[in-house]
DNA sequence: GCCCAGGTCTGTC
DNA sequence: GACAGACATGGG
């Protein structure tokens, strides 16, 4: 991790292949998002650090990110949880340049990368946002999933006020874990969404599934097992939150429907390709697919 | 009205 | 192991 701690301000010293503006594109796709908002350029997010509340201000120049702290000064232990948290944010540990290797060998993926370059996995740190969000969204068009968690996080989560705009914690896991199925329902949940959602907050909250624990397992396969047992997380959440919440740069959410369509419209095909031709052309982005997703993804809105 | 959306579970052959 | 049907709702 590369990066300055100025006291009041923090910079991270991000590697070559970042675009901060590709990133934020992806942040701000959706105008419904409650976990983070962007003004003027700036990347607000509220996070909370051993019960304190922390407000980061964050821009990108060309080389550099700066973090400021509107609420107030940090102690040097806490500025550095933030950098280190800003840092896996971007997924900026990780060195692309073989997947653009990769990449530029193969006619799929040389266009999109070429066009979205310096884009990187944009993470959800937190397993139980990763998993519900993932949950919320399954099998509806994305507009309503977002409406979805936006209610969601009203309705749950946290609220903070500060110069006339609100900021919100996503809900714990031990507030949702209380609820009956009927508090969901009257979000427009499905019955079996909120059920899935109130068991995932309840093995959260008691301790018996934590991402410590899920990095423990020796490889993917077994975190997606471990995954795969709980109700309400098939193959496609499980890759869903092992690439943004555990970094995995080889899962592959294979039977998404965005990534049929974007895959479609970069082969200028008339209908959605099949999944044994998927598997056929992503033999040639092996350790990457999750990145050839979110690129493909990023393809889909612009 | 019908089909498709960031799918998963259950029951059946 | 493969496959149909149910689940809830919104948009085209």
């Amino acid at each position: 991790m590369e990066w300055t701690d100025n006291k009041k301000t923090i910079i991270i010293h991000p590697p070559k292949e970042f675009s901060f503006e590709e990133c934020l594109v992806f942040l701000g796709r959706s105008n419904q998002e409650m976990t983070h908002q962007i003004k003027d350029g700036y990347l607000y997010k509220l996070m909370k650090l051993n019960g304190k509340r922390i407000l980061l201000k964050i821009s990108g120049q060309s080389r550099e990110i700066t973090i400021d702290f509107p609420l107030g000064p940090l102690l040097k232990n806490e500025r550095m949880l933030i950098a280190k948290y800003v840092w896996d944010w971007f997924d900026l540990e990780r060195d692309l340049c073989s997947f653009y290797d990769i990449a530029y060998q193969d006619e799929i993926l040389r266009p999109i990368v070429q066009k979205y370059d310096g884009l990187r996995m944009i993470g959800i740190s937190n397993l139980f946002e990763a998993l519900t969000w993932a949950i919320i969204g399954q099998q509806i068009n994305l507009p309503f999933a977002y409406a979805l968690k936006k209610r969601f996080i009203e309705q749950f989560g946290e609220p903070l006020e500060f110069e006339g705009q609100t900021f919100w914690l996503y809900p714990t896991p031990e507030k949702i874990a209380a609820l009956s199925v009927e508090d969901l329902r009257n979000l427009q949940f499905s019955v079996r969404k909120a059920e899935y959602v109130i068991e995932v907050a309840s093995k959260v909250a008691n301790g018996t599934l934590t991402k410590v624990d899920l990095l423990q397992n020796e490889n993917d396969d077994e975190i997606k097992k471990t995954l795969m047992n709980i109700r309400g997380i098939g193959e496609w959440t499980a890759h869903y939150v092992m690439m943004k919440c555990l970094h995995s740069s080889s899962a592959f959410p294979i039977t998404d429907v965005g990534l049929h369509n974007a895959l479609k419209q970069a082969l200028g095909l008339h209908r959605k390709p099949s999944l044994p031709e998927i598997k056929g052309m992503s033999k040639k982005w092996d350790g990457w697919e999750a990145y050839a997703t979110i690129y493909l993804w990023r393809s889909l809105y612009d």
